[in-house]
DNA sequence: TCTTGACCTATGGGTAACCCAAAGGTTTTA
DNA sequence: TAAAACCTTTGGGTTACCCATAGGTCAAGA
């Protein structure tokens, strides 16, 4: 099957099979005459694996390792426990991030209705903005993003 | 104060204040004989306002817009609420999808136990993500990043 | 048989918010 | 005075794709 074959079975875009391919999770062989992009029932299984993976919170980069290490013939899972045992307090962390940003925008809101729009007079900006604490001065390491 | 200083007094790396300067979001005098930024109390200021903001999720273009109204003496308040409410709502879903991944991870975390290693017998690659229910084989609206 | 229209290819640029390296000018300090 | 520290701009990298372009290929209908 070709391209969108693929793609469409599995629900993605072919845009997205493409990068795989270049990204090397997908190995297509390559119709002789066209140069098309031809894949077996193989690459389907092999695409679903990458879409779960991708869901669990995998990199496309980590799934390439993660597949080749399969086709070597080494067992990819402890390398799947790994990554996944220190990957989730950094989610965890993140989703605390997220709520913490949510009720902030949810006090921020409420907040709204007791506040003057306050045209701002060259000092003010906007107080429903202006209001909040401030994200500790500190540095580094307070509201990154993760991965 | 030059932009190191601005910069350290707010928390930020240098690189993140010419970012910033960059985009339009600060406009410093420039140093008529070498050309260097300067900045005044006043975007101290400003910059703990994009500070402020960008933990509030708050993209930096849409700082621009909020500053340029208030620049040109317009609220920006109004805007500001807009968005807010806008995007809560996208945040609450990416926390439910973060969530609902952290609890998948755990399940995968908590099944390894009982799982064999399962060296790859040219079919499976890792059980521990092949044992996953897929994410939807329907196209797209499913697990999408939101911004 | 010819012409669409649908599909394929590779290449290159865009996204968000910065980080980093390089090359070279400036200022401060020992 | 010379080195250390800091400034400038330019350009490339990060993530996981999406999209536009230009041009080749193929199946089907008139």
């Amino acid at each position: 099957m070709k391209v969108s074959e693929l793609a469409s079975r599995v629900g993605v875009t072919a845009e997205t099979v493409r990068h795989y391919t270049r990204e090397g999770l997908l190995h297509p062989e390559r119709h002789p005459h066209n140069g098309y992009q031809l894949f077996g029932q193989r690459e389907v299984e092999r695409l679903r694996f990458i879409q779960r993976a991708r869901t669990l919170g995998f990199g496309v980069a980590e799934i390439r390792d993660i597949l080749n290490h399969a086709d070597h013939g080494d067992s990819p899972c402890p390398m799947v426990r790994d990554l996944m045992a220190s990957r989730l307090p950094q989610i965890r962390k993140r989703i605390r991030e997220l709520q913490s940003l949510a009720t902030r925008m949810e006090q921020a809101l409420a907040a709204w209705e007791e506040m003057p729009d306050g045209t701002p007079d060259g000092h003010s900006l906007c107080r429903l903005i202006e209001g909040f604490p401030e994200p500790l001065t500190a540095g580094h390491e307070v509201g990154e993003e993760t991965r």
